[in-house]
DNA sequence: CACTCGTGCTTCGAAGTCGAAGCATGTTGC
DNA sequence: GCAACATGCTTCGACTTCGAAGCACGAGTG
């Protein structure tokens, strides 16, 4: 499973480490196939796309509103995505959104009680199949090993700029107009 | 964190355990990150979306042509999806495809020159960046850890029935159609 | 050899996703 | 106060993604 095969490589100074490609490699197949898993059973049984139970999932956590910014900061999402996601959410009842009355422009979505009973009535199937999929091959040392991981790594990710650097306009916008 | 808040749960017998929810939120959300990160640098390096780096990857590994069914299996992809990706990088020059000998129904996709060279020009930079982003925060010990986890799950998963249970026909249908 | 079933891939229509542009509200400097 | 910039969200068009249906080839059975 070495992507780098040995005539290939012999390069520049930083090398391919064959072990960190190949958990790396892993890690991203094995969440590839568990959120498949997971995205059919919710399909079936609350008729909910991945998305839009993680943010059934963040509403319900988070016992107030949040803004649109913060979901979608969230959930690791386009805003316009969030906006579309956000409509169907609430045309089906699960979720309400009003203007913040400290900002106007802000959207303040909350959960609704539908909302709060569909993802209560979703969430132990769901944590079912992940156990079953996910953490039956674990140990217990193995699950407290990789939250750790995982927790360093996700703080690690959320202090590097959070999705592009430069949002929507710059000091020093990166190439000059080439005929102002 | 915990996305069970205590009032709403005291349900059904298999409990939700705090440890386990904590570590796949946070197992999702830092492949969220980094996939997004990553995707970035592909399209600004290679223009190539990371699905299409990973079929470049998996061409690139196994010395010889696959067929679109090995691709879209290992790749985690609808078939038809992958019909799609195959005919852009097939415009691009990436791939070649062609009639298996064996199985005149096979397509044989192959990797070309040029899809070797431009994978060989973005690995390096595609390394560095999960390098950064994911394995800075880790220690030797933990890189195999999570190695060692995560190849376990990954072949756990894979011996659950891969994608659809009931991919085209079943011998024993899970509804008998009411009026056959 | 005909007939039926199974398999590999593609086409098609619908739904989801994103970035750029646009609109409306806040905030700052004068 | 009022420009000018900044921020929060939505709209818009283009692209991607998926499942169902369809087409073509191979395999098994009489």
């Amino acid at each position: 499973m070495s992507a780098t095969h040995p005539d290939a490589g012999a390069d520049d100074g930083e090398a391919l480490d064959p072990q960190e490609l190949g958990a790396y490699f892993m890690l991203m197949e094995a969440v590839s196939l568990l959120q498949h898993q997971v995205e059919q059973q919710l399909r079936a049984e609350g008729d909910l796309s991945y998305v839009q139970f993680q943010l059934l999932a963040r509403l319900a956590d988070a016992q107030g509103p949040l803004t649109m910014t913060q979901l979608a900061d969230g959930v690791v999402y386009s805003r316009s995505g969030l906006t579309y996601q956000a409509g169907l959410l609430e045309k089906a009842g699960l979720i309400t959104r009003a203007p913040g009355r400290d900002d106007e422009r802000a959207t303040l979505v909350t959960i609704t009680e539908d909302g709060l009973a569909l993802f209560g009535r979703v969430l132990p199937g769901h944590v079912r199949g992940v156990r079953r999929l996910l953490f039956d091959p674990m140990s217990g040392d193995d699950l407290h090993h990789l939250g750790d991981i995982m927790t360093r790594v996700r703080d690690h990710m959320r202090t590097q700029p959070p999705r592009s650097a430069a949002p929507r306009k710059r000091r020093t916008p990166p190439e000059a107009p080439a005929a102002p």
